[in-house]
DNA sequence: TGGTCCTTTCAGAAACATCTGAAAGAATTA
DNA sequence: TAATTCTTTCAGATGTTTCTGAAAGGACCA
């Protein structure tokens, strides 16, 4: 009946997880049902989110599949129950590092490699070339390079924030505090 | 023609970042378009970019429209040329606090002004309930307040990046590694 | 003023993503 | 084995986003 102040912040919270979600390039369903299980206490089966949610059964199992995938919720077995729960990692920082962790392969991995690929082709084209062909390719050389080097940096900055993890925030962003000028 | 290796490069780099785009929630296109610029040495017009990348007029001036309102791109005009030309801003980490102070406005921080919307709501509801919903509730708010420091660290790094940029980002990262586990 | 050149807008078309529901599949129990 | 309970799959429906092309708008020039 959405009237309690609990079911009132449970149903706003999965309201705009999902819409981050729809503008981060993951279907509004499936952070949907990724807030849903994220504050959850216990375990839920599919019949739980397609009543919360109100949507198919179908629509259910393949975005659950999907999060099992991406290592961002488990299923979960009781005994007697034939019937399948879901939780979802609880430590946001683990969580973190499970999406960075998929996106960083699938992503940017990728681009970084096509860069690669370009910067030689490039310096091949450089061996042969008239002189005011060079400009444009020097050119092109420099901002690749320079993006390369932008994604290596971000790169280390992601696998900080991973390795240092919940436990000594407070720490780390004194750290960081100095560096703001 | 796309036979000389520079054109090959180019035409990768800019399908690659254009799938990039798509996983991220921009369209393919406008990242295309974003791409193009971004590896030309000159400005180039409307024509210019619908004849490379195969797309209407409407399409182009609408996306162009885009890039320029997020900050991405630039309009140039020539003397004694009616038409209009478009420039990528080319350095990097310019390039990178655009596009995170943009996303951070319009889907972080309506995230964080949820989350404490939902922990004001919590600690009211906390006031007058039985115990046994009250577990919930306090978990509910541990979630709550776990995913609320994570963004706040997720903010510092990203002010740092920004405020330090490329010539120091180094330093930082050296400083950082020490809280390496 | 009318003509030229270029840009913007937007209705409808096309392409794409997501969802449903029914049927098939799998596991368990009687 | 058949019945029961739950899960998965997928063809087609629905909904959303993106794109096109033609028409309208605007700036400049003669």
């Amino acid at each position: 009946m959405d009237s309690t102040l609990l079911d009132k912040s449970r149903s706003l919270f999965i309201r705009r997880w999902g819409e981050m979600g729809a503008s981060w390039g993951v279907s509004r369903t499936m952070a949907e049902i990724h807030a849903l299980l994220f504050i959850s206490n216990q375990p839920l089966c599919t019949d739980d989110l397609m009543e919360v949610l109100q949507i198919s059964r179908g629509n259910a199992s393949m975005n659950l599949r999907q999060l099992v995938t991406w290592g961002l919720i488990e299923r979960v077995h009781r005994r007697g129950d034939r019937k399948e729960y879901f939780v979802a990692e609880s430590d946001v920082w683990r969580m973190f590092e499970t999406i960075t962790r998929e996106r960083r392969r699938r992503e940017i991995e990728p681009i970084i490699e096509t860069i690669g690929k370009c910067r030689e082709m490039l310096k091949e084209e450089l061996k042969g070339v008239k002189d005011e062909r060079r400009k444009d390719i020097k050119e092109f050389q420099r901002r690749l390079d320079d993006m390369r080097d932008f994604f290596t940096v971000v790169n280390s900055l992601f696998n900080l924030v991973v390795k240092v993890g919940e436990s000594r925030v407070a720490d780390v962003i004194k750290v960081l505090a100095k560096f703001e000028r």
